[in-house]
RNA sequence: GCGGAUAUGGCGGAACUGGCAGACGCGCCAGACUUAGGAUCUGGUGUCUUCAGACGUGCAGGUUCGACUCCUGUUAUCCGCACCA
């Protein structure tokens, strides 16, 4: 018979579903494993074949931990709502439901195509209205707390998709998702309080078993940063407060500086002498975006207030003040105080202007660099500072300001509150309305969700506003508190908002009365292993996280973290090694490696396309390679079936129990590449040595997490009991990974000259004595003396000669 | 600029706590079977070479009996952050 892989793959993925393989069982006696993968978001364009790296990865986990004797739940579904969908409608003149149903369908297709062991009656799609729901419920808890607020202020707008944008979604200055370019654009917007658990959230990674790059990423974004808060008092009679993360350095601060747009301008601005340039350069600088303000950081800018100078405390003395965008509102009080001496930018600033630069810490010559070494440094030019080092200079001027009066300790952070609104129509309707006598009202639970209308039309406005606010019958509503006339929110929430909490629903899908029930929450308590891109580290990762703490101090959870440990995988580049897309026309498509090769060559080959971390370029003709492997296989195993059944044949023992660990090991540690080099291997050894029907049926069973139908199929073929998903992971015996007679490399003064073979595990002196009559070793050592002999048990010898001397 | 990672054959990549560099696969070469092969099987495949060996893990040093692995310096590439005071 032929390996035929199109009629095996669809029989095996019928079995399994018929027999719900894979469904997961609330309450089950059995210890339990929750495995997760990012959901997709289901595009036009159908799976991509960057989708099953980590699907695979993870499915290939959770198959070993079924075979563990786990209750495994390993989930599906789609992060159905956003833009893509939306602008794909209004080209084609469909309904973005319409859309999204044709997608998922599509995708779903797929997926069952490549054999993933997902809990398929589990499925959730987070534009159902049973969905969100509990999208919405949740945001109203957020504003029922006050975590939910609306606020007047600059925002990142993307110029094509006529939407803002969070500050996580614009990257160099564009439109994360198109491209375009990011404006900033004054704007009421419903925000997040995601500063409010900043600290948590940086906290808490300590605990979690995430690799480092992501709990490093994520710790530069919270960006955590202790210091001082300062007032100076300045002519005007009234306080400028500034923030410090070196509060030592006070009394070489020669100057401050305050963002354009600072408050405090507005009360100074009539003793303003140079009012006219000053409001010139302020318009100048709100004309930029953040971007260019950035770009042009090369060169400092920047006027001095004159007529308003501020006093340094400890100097006494008078101190100019200038505005200059290198001062960023959005950050600290939106001041600083400058000093040149130990700062990068100030003193580039003070170099420009020609401002007094003075040593305060000794080490450097601040004439000609600032000197910002924070170890080494002793304070001079300081007063009641001098002769102490940095750090103890740093808590003594704290507590000389706070017994003063004048400033205080301080933490900030770079996390700025999370921008929810989107003025789209395809996404969860914020529910709440505006009443003009009581304000912002919340939608009752009892009338959730709040339906998006079912309406012809949903294409942007040109005002800026959600398409949901031409909807006047859907607008126009009353108020639930005092019945007057009110009108709903029209912004809906961002795409990041189902998914903050899917993991949650996938533990009980169809519970009607809350977002999860809690003995499915008790049960399965939280994600076990969540791989995911590096994309969402800053993105959706950390506002899952976010949700979930909040949940938690509902008491609606019972962990304050979701996810125990985090993965993520390398992107699968195009053949020549650049990024895969439609534009480059090297898009690969995994229906046709399915139907020229199978999923399972497929599957194999994006397990060993490399190390799994890391970009890979995909390659079609090492395909090939793969599909060679498993009709071996299926050849060795044609012909093991009339060989006996009745444990390992001894010349394979060793290399299956070697086997045997190393997949089992390499799967827990990423390293699928390797698992697979060992599997290889395997076969190989078994073509030379020949294989009776144990050895294969073992092989059969270490192959099936990441080749299942063949897997299967040659397993019933072998006459093996029920299904190879099934059996029990094997287990080994250490004591007979290796064989009994091993190699020993020879080195002669540190280098390889020949090897030996001796049994396992001899004695130092019976290699020795092996090695030295050795014929090749006696040629070396002639008119030498050996001096040293240096041997590594089971591996290595290394004899170290000299020239004899007479 | 700051932070992190990486650098190994023609290619993708292996190498445990310092112990036979190049596992496994692709490609290539030779042979077998073939009407045929872009199928399959067998063998070979780091470089140089006087066939004894010499040289080889970005580059220059160092530690060690022994270094892809540790240390110092340096270059290149990628990723993240980007005036965060």
């Amino acid at each position: 018979m032929k390996y035929d892989f199109t009629a095996i793959e669809k029989k095996w993925q019928k079995t399994w579903d018929e027999k719900k393989c894979f469904a997961a069982v609330n309450g089950s006696d059995k210890p339990k494993y929750y495995v997760l993968i990012e959901f997709p978001y289901p595009s036009g364009e159908g799976l991509h074949v960057g989708h099953p790296r980590p699907y695979t990865a993870m499915d290939i986990v959770a198959r070993k931990r079924r075979m563990q004797g786990y209750n495994v739940l390993f989930p599906i579904g789609f992060d159905a709502f956003g833009l893509p969908t939306e602008n794909y409608a209004i080209k084609h003149k469909m309904h973005p439901r319409e859309v999204t149903k044709r997608n998922i369908a599509r995708f779903t297709e797929q997926l069952k195509m490549l054999g993933f062991s997902f809990d398929w009656d589990r499925v959730i799609d987070t534009t159902d209205p049973e969905y969100y729901k509990w999208t919405q419920w949740i945001f109203l808890k957020f504003f029922e707390k006050g975590l939910a607020y609306k606020a007047k202020m600059p925002v990142n707008w993307c110029t094509s998709c006529k939407c803002v944008l969070a500050n996580e979604e614009v990257v160099d200055g564009v439109c994360e998702r198109c491209g375009s370019e990011v404006v900033r654009k004054e704007k009421s917007q419903w925000m997040l309080k995601i500063t409010e658990y900043a600290e948590r959230l940086l906290n808490d990674l300590d605990e979690l078993d995430f690799i480092e790059r992501v709990k490093t990423q994520q710790r530069n974004w919270i960006g955590r940063s202790t210091g001082a808060e300062v007032d100076f008092e300045t002519t005007a009679g009234d306080k400028l407060r500034v923030f410090t993360t070196r509060p030592d350095t006070l009394f070489g601060a020669t100057y401050m500086v305050i963002s354009p747009e600072h408050e405090i301008l507005r009360s100074w601005l009539l003793r303003l002498e140079n009012k006219d340039e000053v409001i010139a350069y302020q318009e100048a600088a709100a004309r930029k975006s953040d971007f260019e303000r950035t770009e042009m950081a090369k060169e400092k800018t920047g006027i001095e207030l004159k007529g308003v100078r501020a006093i340094n405390p400890v100097t006494g003395n008078e101190i100019p003040i200038f505005i200059s965008d290198y001062v960023l509102a959005t950050y600290g009080t939106g001041a600083i105080m400058a000093v040149p001496g130990h700062d990068d930018r100030d003193w580039e600033f003070a170099k420009k202007f020609g401002l007094p630069i003075v040593e305060v810490v000794r080490g450097g010559n601040v004439e000609e660099a600032p000197y910002t070494d924070i170890e080494n440094g002793v304070m001079v030019n300081s007063g009641f500072l001098n002769g102490l080092s940095v750090e103890n200079a740093k808590s003594k001027i704290i507590e000389w300001l706070t017994a003063k009066g004048i400033g205080k300790e301080k933490v900030n952070f770079k996390l700025r509150d999370w921008v929810f609104s989107r003025q789209r129509y395809w996404g969860e309707p914020i529910p709440l309305v505006y009443c003009e006598k009581c304000g912002w009202v919340p939608v009752p639970e009892s009338e959730l969700p709040v339906l998006l209308p079912d309406v012809e039309s949903y294409e942007t406005t040109d005002t800026g506003e959600s398409p949901l606010a031409l909807m006047d019958e859907w607008v126009n509503t009353s108020c639930p508190k005092c019945g007057g006339k009110a009108k709903r929110e029209t912004d809906t929430m961002p795409q990041w908002a189902g998914s903050s909490w899917y993991y949650l629903r996938y533990m009980d899908p169809d519970n009607k009365d809350a977002l999860v029930g809690e003995d499915a929450i008790k049960y399965w308590n939280r994600v076990d292993w969540y791989n995911g891109g590096m994309e969402h580290t800053t993105l959706h990762l950390l506002y899952s996280r976010f949700w979930h703490k909040f949940l938690y101090d509902l008491g609606l959870v019972p962990t304050s973290e979701p996810y125990a440990k985090r993965t993520s995988h390398g992107m699968i580049l195009g053949e020549g090694g650049e990024k895969m897309s439609k534009s480059r026309g090297n898009v690969i498509n995994p229906n046709d490696i399915v139907n020229e090769f199978g999923a399972d060559t497929l599957r194999l080959y994006i397990m060993f396309i490399g190390d799994f971390e890391k970009a890979a370029p995909w390659s079609s003709t090492a395909v090939k390679g793969c599909k060679r492997f498993l009709d071996r296989v299926w050849n060795l195993a044609e012909k093991a079936m009339a060989m006996p059944d009745k444990g390992y044949s001894p010349k394979n023992e060793a290399a299956i129990h070697r086997t045997i660990k190393k997949v089992g090991d390499d799967i827990e540690n990423l390293k699928f590449n390797t698992a697979i080099a060992s599997l290889m291997s395997l076969v190989n050894e078994f073509s030379e040595n020949g294989c009776n029907k144990a050895d294969v049926k073992i092989l059969l069973i270490l192959l099936s997490p990441f080749a299942p139908h063949i897997a299967e199929e040659l397993w019933e073929r072998l006459g093996g009991k029920g299904l190879c998903c099934g059996q029990p992971w094997p287990e080994y015996d250490e004591a007979k990974t290796v064989e009994a007679e091993i190699t020993i490399a020879v080195q002669i003064n540190g280098k390889l000259r020949t090897t030996v073979t001796v049994a396992n595990n001899s004695e130092d002196s019976v290699v020795i004595d092996t090695v030295l009559s050795d014929e090749k070793v006696k040629r070396a050592m002639e008119g030498k003396e050996l001096v040293k002999t240096i041997v590594v048990k089971n591996k290595l010898i290394n004899l170290i000669l000299k020239y004899q001397s007479s």
